[in-house]
DNA sequence: AGCACGCCGACT
DNA sequence: GTCGGCGTGCTC
């Protein structure tokens, strides 16, 4: 007789196959067991999930096919990491298999019993003491000090509120150092927004806990490395976890404490596949597992600026505890805020003369100076003066954007590709022109304007510019940024990329060109996110306190806006981010919006517009008889702001509970629903559809 | 999602 | 005559 084992494998989310496909063993294994099983015509990694003895519950109706391997070479994955994928996929509206596959290192997927007890027998080699002497712990300052023995003091979660430049840092490695020195086998995960980040996090961390502690998770290392850190952080060697939002599901069996940096950062959320937020998961494991988890920002989401209100009513905040770190390391001041306003220049300025005046000057006392523009290329559209053609993607509704350097029309949501006409495609005027300008135009304008200016040295100005193009080759941003530091570049041009983390000693002034956009964007968070990319713009100035102090100087951030009295930069000038939190909160709670309620979408691919939002308005129509529908809002279907991309339509629905549990109940409801309408006349055409749940932009 | 099977167009 | 297009269907 056969046990049952009932697994979770990668079963698409769109598939109606339930969570686990049941499988026959001669042995009981354990839960968590990694195994092997064949499905379909292929052998697919999968974890056990249940085991049923023998003869136990009903027949099975179909005759289950027999577990191919056991990986039992490794541990089995606990109850606690089988839980937050469980509570992951049912959160998010996935598989329970897509989202424990997904959390689980590719390579895993590939390797036989054989090879990863191979594999395993070199890894575990004698854990070796730290390489070298650690580097000593810094002094604190006051505020740190204060900060890390409320953490120590307290069970959180906790919300660091700290300036740049606070020394956010540091507090977490004391914090990761004195639970390391406290439980002796004890792990901490800490996460950061971007691949970016890891290096020199890791490098620090790394100085102070020897290499051998230190493990990094994220997408930008090779198969085999996740792999071999993976595993680091399953068998305890790894006592620290470094990575992006993928780590939160690190098998971490000691896991005591998570660190969140910079955890207003969207890169969080993920955008496709499972849409789950890193950081809220980070929350909910931490409490799972008695986990201290230790969020940081300077500008905290609304979110958890929200939660960790000193309690005043009923339920609004209390529940994360804040701890304030309002000061600059070393007494530099934040950077004086200079507003430019826009409509007081002539038609057309991009610069304006005051921000020009004030970068040369720079330049002329060997200082640095970076302009940020969150457009890359050479000119958002091409357009034909004569007919009025305009760069259209042919398989998008949006332009396609003018790259002067290799002389293309890209589409940046398809990435359709042509070289840029000679002449108008529509009518043959030779004469079509660039509109509006992105970093490459604007790094040219700057080249221009300063071409005859000369530093002290007497040598010529240099500008550089960092973007997601400039940096496409592996090593390119390191080698552009080293450039910065090494004060060969004079005036750096570039997308918020630049804004985060890089510590850049000898920048004085910071520039936004043109950050209106966001101020009226239909999106509600957009205001959010333009503030705290500001701040951090503005904390990338005047870093060197020796330096400024020297010379008497103080950095500057200046902002072009058309609306020079809008409230947000009213706040920005004295860089206070708990006024600004304090409107917008209001703002959200008036409009019974996030995080004063929960939002889901649901989102149609579809061949045509119309079957895309028929579908949804099926659907809404279906939720009607559900539980919980009496306390969710269902709005209307509407396209997408970028509509159609590469040849599909796509249309997306609200839905909105002032109540968390009222819309998971929903939301549970609808999945057989969605499923049986796909096959139904109102999913002709459908290509896919998804759930997101706490979606970041809508 | 893979990976099949299944019927209709241009090529060694 | 085949190679291959992606439409439909299935996976314990």
């Amino acid at each position: 007789m056969n046990w049952r084992i009932d697994v979770a494998v990668q079963t698409p989310a769109h598939s109606a196959l339930g969570d686990v496909l049941s499988y026959a063993s001669a042995a009981p294994l354990a839960i968590g067991s990694l195994v092997r099983v064949p499905l379909g015509r292929r052998e697919v990694l999968g974890v056990a999930w249940a085991v049923h003895p023998p003869e136990s519950g009903a027949t099975p109706s179909i005759a289950l096919k027999p577990i191919a391997a056991v990986l039992d070479a490794l541990p089995p994955l606990d109850d606690a990491w089988r839980d937050l994928v469980a509570f992951a996929a049912r959160y998010y509206q996935r598989s329970l298999g897509e989202i424990a596959l997904a959390a689980l290192p590719p390579q895993l997927r590939e390797l036989g019993t054989v090879q990863l007890a191979r594999r395993l027998k070199r890894q575990t080699g004698p854990a070796q003491p730290p390489a070298g002497q650690p580097a000593a712990a810094p002094a604190l300052s006051p505020e740190q000090a204060e900060a890390l023995s409320r953490f120590d003091a307290e069970t959180g979660p906790f919300l660091l509120f700290g300036s740049t430049g606070s020394g956010k840092t540091e507090v977490y490695l004391q914090a990761v150092a004195a639970l390391l020195a406290r439980e002796p086998a004890a792990q901490a995960l800490v996460m950061v927004p971007e691949i970016n980040l890891t290096p020199q996090l890791e490098a620090r961390f790394k100085d102070r806990f020897g290499s051998a502690a230190v493990v990094s998770l994220h997408s930008g290392m090779t198969n085999p490395q996740r792999l071999a850190s993976w595993l680091a952080a399953h068998g305890g060697a790894a006592r620290i976890v470094l990575g992006t939002r993928m780590a939160v599901f690190a098998s971490m069996p000691a896991l005591k404490l998570i660190v969140v940096d910079e955890e207003h950062d969207p890169s969080y959320k993920q955008q496709e596949g499972a849409r789950y937020s890193a950081r809220d998961l980070a929350v909910w494991r931490g409490q799972r597992e008695g986990a201290k988890v230790l969020l940081g920002s300077a500008t905290p989401s609304l979110e958890s600026w929200h939660q960790s209100r000193p309690a005043a009513g009923e339920d609004t905040g209390g529940r994360y505890l804040r701890l304030a770190m309002p000061s600059r390391i070393g007494a530099v001041a934040l950077p004086a805020v200079r507003l430019v306003d826009m409509n007081l220049q002539p038609p057309r300025t991009v610069l304006s003369g005051a921000l020009l005046d004030a970068i040369g000057q720079g330049i002329a006392r060997g200082e640095q100076s970076m302009v940020f523009l969150n457009r890359r290329g050479y000119a958002p559209v091409l357009a034909c003066g004569d007919c009025g053609w305009k760069s259209e993607c042919p398989h998008c509704s949006a332009y396609r954007v003018f790259h002067k350097i290799d002389r293309t029309l890209r589409c940046h949501h398809c990435g359709f590709t042509e070289r840029v006409p000679r002449a108008c495609p529509a009518c043959g005027n030779p004469d079509i022109a660039p509109v509006g300008r992105g970093t490459e135009r604007l790094e040219e304008h700057l080249g221009e304007l300063f071409a005859s200016v000369k530093r002290p040295d007497g040598s010529a100005v240099r500008i550089a510019r960092i973007d997601a193009d400039s940096t496409r080759k592996q090593g390119a941003l390191e080698s552009q940024l080293a450039a910065v530091h090494a004060g060969e570049v004079e005036v750096l041009v570039g997308t918020q990329m630049i804004a985060k983390g890089h510590d850049f000693r000898r920048i004085t002034l910071v520039a936004a060109v043109n950050p209106d956009g966001a101020l009226f964007s239909s999106d509600f968070r957009a205001p959010e996110r333009l503030f705290s990319l500001l701040m951090q713009s503005a904390g990338r100035a005047g870093r060197d306190a020796a330096y400024l102090s020297a010379q008497g100087a103080t950095a500057e951030m200046w902002i072009q806006t058309h609306h020079p009295q809008h409230a947000l930069f009213a706040a920005l000038r004295r860089h206070d981010y708990p006024a600004f939190a304090e409107r917008e909160l209001e703002e959200r709670a008036a409009a019974g919006m996030p995080p004063c309620a929960f939002q889901a979408l649901l989102r149609a691919d579809a061949r045509t517009q119309e079957a895309a939002q028929a579908f949804l308005n099926a659907a809404s129509e279906a939720a009607a008889a559900l539980e919980g529908a009496d306390r969710v809002t269902r709005y209307p279907a509407v396209p997408l702001a970028i509509q159609r991309v590469a040849n599909v339509e796509r249309a997306q629905m609200l839905v909105e509970s002032g109540s968390r549990a009222a819309l998971q109940r929903l939301l549970a409801g609808w999945q057989p629903l969605l499923h049986a309408l796909r096959r139904q006349p109102e999913g002709k055409g459908v290509i896919r559809w998804l759930v997101d749940v706490d979606p970041h932009s809508i």
